[in-house]
DNA sequence: AGCACGCCGACT
DNA sequence: GTCGGCGTGCTC
């Protein structure tokens, strides 16, 4: 038997699979989705298998065997190996790199060498080194790395005994798994047998009596420690009772539930209302018929798409299949795992970022041991190793956190959709405000279906009123003189709320208002010497950092080009905001979210829950305050300044800001109190702004398709983008040249080189290349070309194809390319 | 990615 | 004469 192997090398040349003999012990155990350890060149490395075969077209005699199983049943499937190919061909990763992604960190074994004896006479010569008694006593091999640690004198003869043949070397696979192991006691397996020796027992071994009787009366297994603790005695009798055979000690593997100390309420589900009933029906009906049909519910929010959520699993999991729920980073918090928890206990599994690698490894096992049935998790949750899966839920479908930036950079919604078809099942992408990709999808109807996949609540479950929203005309304000960031009638609403002791969210878009140092005399603003980029202030270290490199330096105290004192930062949006909030009323509560008050671990939860106990008055943050909160008291939602967000050079930036505008509008007045909604804007009249305050989603994205349709843009084409990057802008220079030709030579054989205003149905266009907006990071140049591209076109085979020349070994490794599929922002 | 192999410069 | 620099090429 041949395994087909990927190896854990992260390069182009060997992103392939290489062919081992499966050893005969072995070959039971041996499936597709295996973890082996196998002989590569001089190491020992981890790999997955990928195929198995009867016969290899290599060259037979040079097969090796798989050198070790790593573990007992395969962590992947054979369904996830079929989409880690479909995930590196588009995304244009390495194989290696979409199987990582699918395993928890624990299960990235690193090769461990290990040192012994070989046996050789020649040992004379080293008869007085410490390191040949020291292996002589050890029974068989040690860690390399450990003699080396106890000998640090001793390399040079470590290195020389080895190259004379007088040490050997192997290597090992090893795992960061730390399973947490418990001892547990279990009860008498014989309680009469147990019964009989307990009279004998009370004399000669007191302690050992009370131990016993106690197991006798509550046989169930107990943790020693604890049993130990509660019976005021040490393990060393129970330890004898062990001996005398009367009970059991095990080492039991622990898995460390996140929220062990949490407390669920169990919930049961709630009547629907008719929207509800309907949605409910067609996603069930949908499931029963396994088409893997992806479905958008695009609900207002406060329609009560949570409950149709879990009342759809809660389906799925009675017809015997597993259902994953994604849910955005930020908005994955203990509420929101309560609803899941509480509804379907133990048999959700949790999976963020935020937990430990070990504590993500038991969730892990949970899933792919099947005592999770519903994951609830972010990104690449989607991976979860299921073997049934009856539904897919994408919570907060169009938001941007579902792309992951560093590669492979997929878009987990993409993702969804084709495991769905692996699995049959229903993927149901739920949002306020889809985004216009999805919902132009989901509005055709889909071939042999009766109607479009596209599921409606435009009404908030308990008929409560969305909230009136007032556009805010910046410019006057300021005609009228006031120079200050609230709006008069801003300000008058924020007053009232203090007067009436309700809370505020304030809004405040972070993009735009960067923290950077400029000179107020010269212009001179800090930027990064390695990257083209200013540097940001952070107030707590007051040191200046890059983004991008982590560079940092000292706050200036005077401006290096004209030793100016003038020489101030400016703070974030929110620090002024706060400060002026601070002088217009004096006293005022305010809980500030932004990433300088967040990055503490739980700092993000604790400041929530200071505000929902209402002891502040105002809660004033960036994006994060949009997302999901849900507080009774809150009648006033304020944004400082909507258009910050609106004239990034992005094209999806008036989508952005509808997004984000719909969704901090939807955050006031969700309960007996009416809601109001303030957005502060110098652009009143853009019909991004005006349909966020209506509320009219259609009438956006009318106005919006009809722009994206004249730039040719998504949803009307697609797009890659490509970035190289080199130390030397001219070899950047001449290679990214020399690539856009070769793809354009290649797109031209195809025949797609054709204008997108064309009428063929497929068409490409190549543009660059050009230095990126990010022009350099890290002493890297960086340039990057833009292909949009509509029908049906494998481009990312064709940008695989043109790159081919320029990667590793060819031409020049020292340009680095790094391909960005359906990418998120283009500048 | 590593690691070996291989061909050229400054030193015990 | 050797140690060691890193360019090139291979790993089933």
């Amino acid at each position: 038997m041949i395994a087909n192997i990927i190896v854990d090398v992260p390069s182009r040349q060997t992103d392939r699979p290489f062919d081992y003999k499966v050893p005969k012990s072995l070959q039971p155990w041996i499936e597709l989705g295996s973890r082996v350890g196998v002989p590569f060149g001089p190491r020992v490395l981890q790999g997955v298998v990928v195929g198995l075969a009867e016969e290899s077209e290599y060259d037979h005699s040079k097969l090796k065997p798989i050198k070790e199983l790593l573990d007992p049943e395969p962590p992947l499937l054979p369904d996830l190996i079929e989409l880690s190919k479909w995930l590196s061909e588009k995304y244009c990763c390495s194989r290696i790199a979409a199987l990582q992604i699918m395993l928890p960190s624990a299960l990235k074994g690193k090769e461990v060498k290990y040192i012994a004896l070989s046996g050789a006479e020649q040992e004379q010569a080293y008869a007085n080194s410490a390191w040949l008694q020291a292996l002589r006593q050890e029974d068989g091999a040690i860690k390399l790395e450990k003699l080396m640690a106890m000998f640090p004198e001793e390399h040079r003869s470590i290195k020389q005994a080895l190259q004379q043949g007088l040490l050997t070397l192997s290597g090992k696979v090893k795992d960061r798994t730390g399973i947490k192991q418990v001892r547990m006691v279990l009860p008498p397996a014989d309680p009469e047998a147990a019964r009989e020796q307990l009279a004998a027992l009370k004399k000669q071994a007191r302690k050992q009596y009370e131990v016993l009787s106690y197991l006798l009366e509550h046989p169930e297994p107990i943790a020693l420690a604890q049993l130990v603790a509660k019976l005021n005695t040490s393990s060393s009798v129970v330890q004898g009772l062990a001996g005398k055979e009367l009970v059991r000690i095990e080492d039991v593997e622990q898995k460390r539930d996140p929220y062990r100390h949490r407390q669920f309420e169990p919930s049961s589900p709630l009547p629907l209302t008719e929207l509800q009933r309907h949605v409910y029906e067609r996603i069930v009906k949908e499931m029963e018929r396994k088409s893997g049909q992806t479905m958008l519910l695009h609900g207002v929010t406060g329609s009560g798409k949570t409950e149709v959520y879990l009342q759809s699993i809660a389906q799925c999991l009675d017809s015997n299949r597993q259902a994953i729920v994604l849910v955005p980073e930020i908005s994955l918090t203990p509420q929101m795992v309560e609803r899941f928890k509480s509804r379907f206990g133990d048999a959700v599994a949790v999976m963020h970022s935020r937990l430990s690698d070990g504590e993500r490894y038991d969730e892990w096992r949970k899933i792919r041991h099947g005592q999770a049935r519903v994951v609830v998790g972010a990104r690449s949750a989607i991976f979860a190793p299921f073997s049934s899966i009856g539904l897919i839920i994408i919570d907060e479908e169009h938001e941007s956190s579902y792309k992951q930036d560093e590669t492979p950079k997929y878009h987990a919604r993409d993702v969804a959709v084709r495991r769905a078809k692996q699995h049959g099942a229903v993927v149901l992408l739920g949002s306020a405000t889809p985004s216009l990709e999805t919902f132009v999808a989901a509005s055709r109807i889909p071939k042999g279906a009766a109607e479009a996949p596209l599921l409606s609540m435009p009404e908030r479950v308990a008929g409560q009123a969305m909230p009136t929203v007032h556009i805010i005309d910046m410019r006057q304000e300021l005609t009228q003189g006031n120079r200050s960031m609230f709006s008069s009638a801003l300000y008058e609403a924020l007053k009232q709320r203090l007067e009436r002791q309700e809370q505020t969210v304030l809004l405040l878009n972070r993009r735009g208002y960067s923290t950077f140092v400029m000179c107020r005399s010269c212009g001179y603003t800090a930027s990064c010497p390695h990257c083209d980029i200013s540097l940001t202030y952070h107030q707590k270290t007051r040191l200046l950092r890059c983004h991008y490199c982590g560079h940092a330096e000292q706050e200036p105290k005077q401006c290096p080009q004209c030793e100016s004192e003038h020489i101030r930062f400016f703070g974030t949006g929110t620090q002024k905001v706060e400060e002026e909030l601070a002088k217009l009323f004096p006293g005022i509560r305010v809980i500030r979210m932004d990433v300088d008050t967040t990055t503490e671990k739980n700092a993000h939860e604790k400041l929530l829950k200071t505000f929902s106990e209402r002891k502040a008055d105002v809660l004033l943050g960036t994006q994060m305050v949009a997302k999901g909160l849900d507080f009774p008291y809150v009648t006033l939602v304020g944004v400082i300044a909507a258009d910050t967000t609106l004239n990034l050079p992005d094209f999806r930036a008036a989508e952005r800001t509808f997004q984000l505008l719909t969704q901090v509008a939807g955050r006031a007045g969700r309960h007996h109190l009416q809601g109001e909604v303030m957005i502060q804007t110098y652009n009143p009249e853009h019909y991004a702004v005006q349909a966020a305050a209506q509320h009219h989603y259609e009438q956006f994205i009318q106005q919006e398709l009809e722009l994206r349709m004249g730039m040719m843009y998504p949803p009307y084409c697609r797009l890659i983008c490509i970035t190289m990057s080199a130390e030397r802008l001219d070899q950047l220079a001449e290679v990214s040249t020399r690539f856009v030709n070769e793809l354009k030579e290649i797109a031209q054989y195809e025949g797609v080189l054709v204008p997108l205003q064309s009428r063929m149905a497929r068409a490409m266009e190549i543009l660059g290349p050009v230095a990126s907006p990010l022009a350099r990071i890290k002493d890297r140049y960086r340039y990057q070309c833009v292909i949009k591209y509509r029908g049906s076109i494998d481009a990312s085979t064709l940008v695989e194809r043109a790159m081919e020349p320029f990667v590793a070994g060819k031409t020049s490794k020292q340009v680095l390319f790094s391909v960005d599929v359906d990418p998120q922002v283009i500048v």
